[in-house]
DNA sequence: AACTATTTATAAGA
DNA sequence: TTCTTATAAATAGTT
């Protein structure tokens, strides 16, 4: 454009090239610059050189990977990536799951039953019927296990007092039985260290506690066993 | 650069400035477009103009992504994933809330009931109950809204049939009534044009229905009214 | 969208 | 690379 009018082609020569690209590049990116101040605009230039140089220019008051999202919207990302097409197709599919997974709950509540037909109302009603019944039942079950663990509780109790009122009776009968060592502190002996009426540790004679371990057991004499306190 | 030196910065002037848009963009995409070809470069320009519009060019040999994805391997930004991110969050969200509405109605139905407590299994059925209670409520109101409908229908019919046998009978008391003209076709008079029993369309003494037509009434002798079917 | 006086860009040379 | 400068190209203001 000077010196002489050029055919747009390639320029052979290399270093004329090379310095035809450096010049031009200038003046590309003031143009952009200039086209970005005068008329509001946002601009992105990426250029790879012919000898594979990157060179950017970007509208100041953006950056360019702002600049590519906001070209992404307005092109369709679908053109790059098939994944992320997938992806949407999934997450409408998913919306649409979903929104029929509120209606059916919010039936089940009561709610929305406009929808439903009167042949529908009475089939949700039968089923829903149903459900209790199970729910109930397991609310059955959950309770009757509450109490046989409550009765089992109750019945380690009543044994322990058991055994606690059979010691205390054969101490009355046999007035020697235990007095040697233990003159007379019943309570510790019984595992009422500070008095209390608590039941938490106690001796038992022998065989009479089926947790009772065999390898601790000690001729005629009563054995101590250590009972955990039930919670 | 033409006419007058301008300043570079921003046109005020709306119109002004759409025009320079348009003359310095294809300005600077034909530089563009000699910079590629002269120099075996290439080049991708992304604008947004004031008005939200986008322009691009690309220089032939390659595409848009292409050239951005090179210049996201120079630069090491991720230019595409920032969308695929935030879809995943979005993907993982709605397949946890999938997950809970699924889980919300297989308890409604009787199912997983193990991960409840007595508590909440309480809660459920109260709810659930309450909702039979709606449900049923609802029930009610469409079945009687049908029954109502069928109430109306068989008055109708009977009404119908009352106005059937009084004319009957009147024709009876009085030989000559009607006769003139009918000739004692009487099924043709009463709507029964080819015999049958069904009630399509009949004869009715005036004022004896409710849908008469006050215009279509005619002096001392019996006018044709006609019904429409009951569905 | 076309015109054109002027400004700007730049090819070639230094 | 940068500077120079003759000349091509771009374009602001106008129609």
């Amino acid at each position: 454009m000077a010196r002489g009018k050029i055919q747009i082609k390639k320029i052979e020569n290399q270093t004329n090239r090379q310095v035809t690209y450096s010049k031009r590049r200038n003046g590309l990116f003031k143009k952009a610059h200039e086209l970005t101040v005068l008329c509001d605009a946002k601009v992105s230039i990426l250029m790879i050189s012919s000898t594979q140089k990157l060179h950017e220019y970007i509208s100041p008051i953006i950056t360019t990977k702002q600049l590519i999202d906001q070209y992404q919207k307005v092109v369709g990302v679908d053109l790059w990536n098939s994944h992320y097409e997938k992806m949407q197709e999934h997450l409408k599919k998913l919306k649409e799951v979903n929104r029929n997974l509120r209606r059916e709950i919010r039936q089940r509540m009561g709610e929305s039953l406009n929808d439903l037909g009167y042949e529908q109302m009475v089939n949700l009603i039968e089923d829903m019927d149903n459900s209790l019944r199970l729910i109930r039942e397991r609310k059955y079950k959950v309770i009757s296990n509450q109490i046989d663990t409550s009765k089992k509780k109750v019945r380690n109790v009543e044994e322990i007092h058991r055994n606690l009122v059979l010691e205390f009776d054969a101490r009355q009968e046999d007035p020697h039985f235990g007095l040697v060592e233990n003159d007379g502190d019943y309570n510790s002996v019984l595992g009422f260290p500070n008095g209390g009426p608590r039941i938490i540790a106690l001796r038992l004679p022998p065989n009479h506690h089926p947790h009772h371990h065999p390898g601790l057991h000690s001729g005629g004499g009563s054995d101590l066993t250590t009972f955990a306190l039930l919670e």
